[in-house]
DNA sequence: TAGATTGTTAATCGATTAACAATC
DNA sequence: TAGATTGTTAATCGATTAACAATC
C-alpha cells in the first residue's frame, strides 16, 4: 500500500472533480486532458495532476483521461460506492431538509433512519420512515448498520448522542452543531458551520463596501 | 488604510474565533491569552497573534486580549454588526430551515422576504413572512434594500435568478446549488457544498476501515 | 514515428511556526 | 521594577506551480 498520507488539502478537491467529471459525463465527453480540465475548473493542470497521482496513475500519456473511468476511481476513493447507511438524528427543519436531500438517492447513500426526542413528532413519516425517539437508537444500532449520523440537534444535546452513538458503533459524524467532537474511538468527524459559511460571505460583502 | 490583502486561510478562520469568544464571554471569562485560547481550540498561539495583527493590535502585551472587546473587533471584521438584510429564494425544504435558523436573529442578520414559483407555495407564511413569487423580486428590491440573497433552489434555475438578482443590486449571494457562479459585477459568493462536506466525511469513514 | 500529455522531480511561493525584542 | 505576553521578524515547513523526461 503506499499510504503516502494524503493532505487534507487534496482530500477537500476531490469532491469538486468528482462533480465536474459527473458533470462531463452528462455532457457525453468522454475524454479530458489536465489541462482542458484546468481550464474549466480554474486550477491549474499541474495541481490536477498532482492531486490524482497522490491516489495513482489514472490517465494515459500522449492522451488524458478517461472520464468515465476517473469518475469511477474518485467516486471509489470517496467511498461513495460503499453503500453507508445512514441515520438522521434531529426532525426539525433542518432534519426534514436533509432527509429529502436529492443528493443522498442518486448516490449511494441510504437514510434508513430518523430520530428525535419531541413526542409530538416521534411517528410522524418523514420520506418513507417513521420518526422514532432517541431513546429507541441503542435497540436500532443493534439490528441495524448505521455507518454515519447526522447531528441536526441543539448544541447541549450532541455530546450525550454523540457519545452513545459511537459507542453504538456509529463510523462517522456529520455535525452540524456548534458542539465540538472528539473522541478516543476512531469515529470520523465532520462539521458542517454553516455560521461561519455565512460569516465568511458577510466579510467579502464587507470588503465590497470599502 | 494598512490594506494588505489579507489571506483567505485567515478569513475563515476568523469566524471559528468569533464562536470561541462568545463562548468565553457567556463562560464569564473576559481575559484571555493567545496561549491560553491555542489550548482551547487546538490551534498554535503563534497563529492567532499573526491571524488578529493582520488586522490590527488587539491585544495588551504582559496582559494579553480583553474577551469582549476582541470579540466585538472580530464582529466588526466580519461584518456581523452591519444589520445586513437577507432574502430567500426557494421556499423548499432547505429554504424553510434556513428561515429557521436561529443565528440570523441571535446575530445582526435580518431576513425580509422568502420567494418561490410554485404558486402552491406562493402566499403560505413562514416565519412572519409571506412568500412571495419570483416574479415580484425587482418590484420588491426596488422597495427594499436585500443584502444577501440564499440560494436555495435547483441548480438549473439559479444562473438566471442570480443574474437578476446582481442587477437588481444584491451584494452577496450564499449559494447551495450546485451551480458555479461568475459575474462581471462586484458581487460577493459564498458556495456551500453540502455534498462535498459529506463526500469528506465518507472518506475519512473509509479510511477507518482499512 | 511524431505529437501530445501524463507522471514526477525540482523550484517557487505562501502559510505556519518559532523566536525574541518591545512594552504593558 | 520584574514578569508576562504581545506584536513582529526570521526560520521552517508544506503546498502549489513549473519543467521535463517518460511513454502512450
Amino acid at each position: 500500500m503506499s499510504e503516502k498520507k494524503v493532505s487534507a488539502a487534496v482530500i477537500r478537491r476531490l469532491p469538486r472533480y468528482f462533480r465536474y467529471l459527473g458533470e462531463l459525463l452528462n455532457q457525453g465527453i468522454d475524454r479530458i486532458s489536465s489541462n482542458e480540465l484546468s481550464e474549466r475548473m480554474g486550477v491549474t493542470a499541474s495541481q490536477i495532476r498532482q492531486d490524482l497521482n497522490c491516489f495513482g496513475g489514472f490517465g494515459q500519456q500522449g492522451f488524458g483521461y478517461q472520464v468515465d473511468f476517473l469518475y469511477n476511481e474518485i467516486g471509489n476513493i470517496l467511498g461513495v460506492y460503499n453503500g453507508y447507511t445512514v441515520i438522521i438524528i434531529g426532525a426539525g427543519n433542518l432534519g426534514r431538509a436533509l432527509a429529502n436531500y436529492r443528493f443522498f438517492n442518486r448516490e449511494g447513500y441510504k437514510i434508513i433512519g430518523i430520530f428525535d426526542n419531541a413526542q409530538e413528532v416521534v411517528g410522524e413519516t418523514i420520506k418513507d420512515l417513521t420518526v422514532l425517539h432517541v431513546d429507541a437508537l441503542e435497540q436500532f444500532m443493534g439490528q441495524q448498520q448505521a455507518d454515519i449520523a447526522i447531528l441536526a440537534i441543539p448544541r447541549d444535546t450532541v455530546p450525550d448522542i454523540a457519545e452513545k452513538l459511537v459507542k453504538y458503533g456509529i463510523k462517522g459524524l456529520w455535525n452540524y452543531s456548534f458542539a465540538e467532537l472528539s473522541f478516543d474511538e476512531p469515529v470520523a468527524v465532520e462539521n458542517v458551520h454553516l455560521s461561519d459559511s455565512l460569516m465568511t460571505l458577510s466579510y467579502k460583502v464587507a470588503q465590497l463596501e470599502k
